[in-house]
DNA sequence: CCTCAACTAGACTCAAGAGTCCAACATAAC
DNA sequence: GTTATGTTGGACTCTTGAGTCTAGTTGAGG
């Protein structure tokens, strides 16, 4: 940020999250050795501890900046449901694509990955990501769908439990079909779901006639 | 099993995989240790080692006894769709009441937390739970589920996609809830969960008149 | 009473990983 | 050029945990 701190060589600051991401991802946070980190970020070991202290601080940064990251590609996704066409089944379905395509992100598996695993040791941090993305999105969703509502696009007394509701028809049904994130759904199964998810929303909450 | 295998001492297994599994579902794999879980079964290490051969085989058959369990809470669950009166809902929310029950006991948290964590390292688990727990339930379900659209209760082309939305209905808005398992939600919230998911169950395939 | 198998406590080996230290080096700012 | 700061590689300490070993104990079956 500030001018000073780039003195010397160049930042590896990003090097480092990027790799440890990677290792932490691929190895679970007790398994990624700071070695390893190291190595795959092109970096002297003794460069990571400058910036980050210790392991479980770096893992803290880490996590941090991939929530950040999923936040916006959510929020972004949500957004789209501003721009309702007369077509509102299509409108939902683009969104649900959008968000599935977020929910199944390789990155995005192995932050809920590290979460769960690690949610006992580091509490914090399912805190960060529950109150710093699901709930914002959430809400996102919840307005949006108010405003459908409103329009009488669809009949909805409850707003934040629809988009609960349909939060869950959208991503329910990846966990079991990418086994836990270890299998890649290709596009035309993420597809399929979708739209099975969107017309039982639909079927569900009809405007009453 | 056999009568010669009891020779000696009492049967320590059971104790062993009882402590192995409070370990495990506290720490996570790498973080147990097996001089603790010894402690906690009341065992000396090496029984441990005479038992289990080393640390993985341990956790691969304590996850495999976990499965078991699940898999019959799970299907006793589901039988009890069996005895619809001519109360569909409230059938309905009684069988989910109970499937989320199962899902919501901390023991079943532990076990889906530790499938999240090392499905990278052991993917033959998540095999054997996909293949052994999830599906067989699933189907079940959709097997009951079938049976009620025959009845003309329901309005459903396709059971297994009911079961699945069922299902992501009944589940989805526990893991943000309790936390990812950390958090126990009280019996009247679960209650209400049930009840809006079933609802909405009902609102999507309710039969055309 | 004897025997055999499993059990126990605890010392032990061995490997690996977190974090430190240091002497040499690079670079941006002055 | 000088300086301050960051980087490097590699050796180093220290801790910890998996798995082994041993000498002694216990209990059931014969």
């Amino acid at each position: 940020m500030s001018p000073q701190l780039n003195r010397g060589r160049i930042d590896k600051r990003k090097d480092i999250l990027d790799a440890a991401f990677s290792v932490f991802a691929r190895e679970g946070y007790p398994q990624a050795h700071v070695d390893q980190i190291a190595a795959e970020a092109g970096v002297a070991k003794a460069t990571v501890y400058n910036h980050f202290g210790d392991k479980e601080s770096l893992f803290r940064e880490t996590i941090a900046a991939l929530s950040e990251r999923a936040l916006a590609r959510n929020l972004a996704a949500v957004a789209l449901l501003a721009e309702t066409g007369d077509d509102l089944p299509a409108a939902l379905t683009k969104v649900g694509i959008h968000l599935v395509d977020c929910y199944c992100d390789p990155q995005s598996w192995a932050l809920r990955r590290l979460l769960y695993a690690e949610t006992p040791q580091f509490p914090d941090l399912l805190e960060l990501t529950q109150v710093g993305v699901a709930e914002p999105v959430a809400q996102a969703l919840a307005d949006r769908l108010a405003r459908l509502a409103l329009e009488g696009h669809i009949d909805i007394a409850d707003p934040a439990l629809a988009a609960e509701h349909l939060t869950a028809l959208l991503t329910g049904p990846l966990e079991a079909r990418s086994r836990f994130g270890t299998r890649r759904i290709p596009r035309l199964e993420r597809k399929t779901i979708t739209e099975s998810a969107v017309a039982t929303f639909l079927s569900a909450f009809a405007p009453r006639p």
